[in-house]
DNA sequence: TTCATGTGTAAACAATAACTTACAGGTGTA
DNA sequence: TACACCTGTAAGTTATTGTTTACACATGAA
């Protein structure tokens, strides 16, 4: 479900395809090649953290910038009716939001 | 793209499950069945049929009224990094909206 | 005719999500 | 010190969704 979420956005969806093809980035060099402004990058890599499509770690640069680099995690996901049916009985008994 | 943005929703997920498992029905009686008003539920079946993942058909009841009944379509899609990335190639083109 | 059933949709409002701007802090180099 | 990078986040605004209420219309039965 809050998968779903996270890829139901454009950005988040173009970020995935930046971190797939390009491997992991940080946070501002992704702003900057997707042309989307920083704090809206990182509210998007937040969403798709939380739902566990990407992870982040900390790294030193050289230079002694603290760099924060994102990755896609290697997921995979069927949809099909019956599997949805399946994970909507955890909405009814458990109200997500 | 607009399957993702379809299945972010707790009501259109549960509309699936409800017509996965009871099959076929009208909006409503599946809306009584769902305990979700149906002018909402017109709306999500809506957008649910937007994203070809229900079809509708009217038909006429032996008591002449006349009946939508929607049913999800056996649909199947794979949520990987890779088959988004090509999907996302589609966005930069395509502003979809 | 009136009532109960079914259909659809427009309009107004409420709740979320998206986005920008602005701030606060860190390191290394000139 | 001042600048150029990096990080994060809070606040305010705009845009998008979701939701309700109310309308309009059609059929069969009482």
């Amino acid at each position: 479900m809050a998968i779903l979420a996270a890829l139901s956005n454009p950005h988040r969806l173009r970020i995935i395809a930046a971190l797939t093809s390009g491997g992991r980035n940080y946070v501002s060099q992704l702003s900057r090649e997707l042309g989307i402004s920083r704090p809206l990058l990182h509210l998007h890599l937040q969403k798709l953290a939380e739902a566990g499509l990407v992870t982040s770690q900390l790294e030193l640069s050289h230079d002694g910038k603290a760099l924060n680099f994102f990755e896609v995690t290697d997921f995979g996901f069927e949809l099909t009716p019956s599997l949805i049916a399946e994970a909507a009985k955890s909405l009814t008994t458990n109200p997500d939001k």
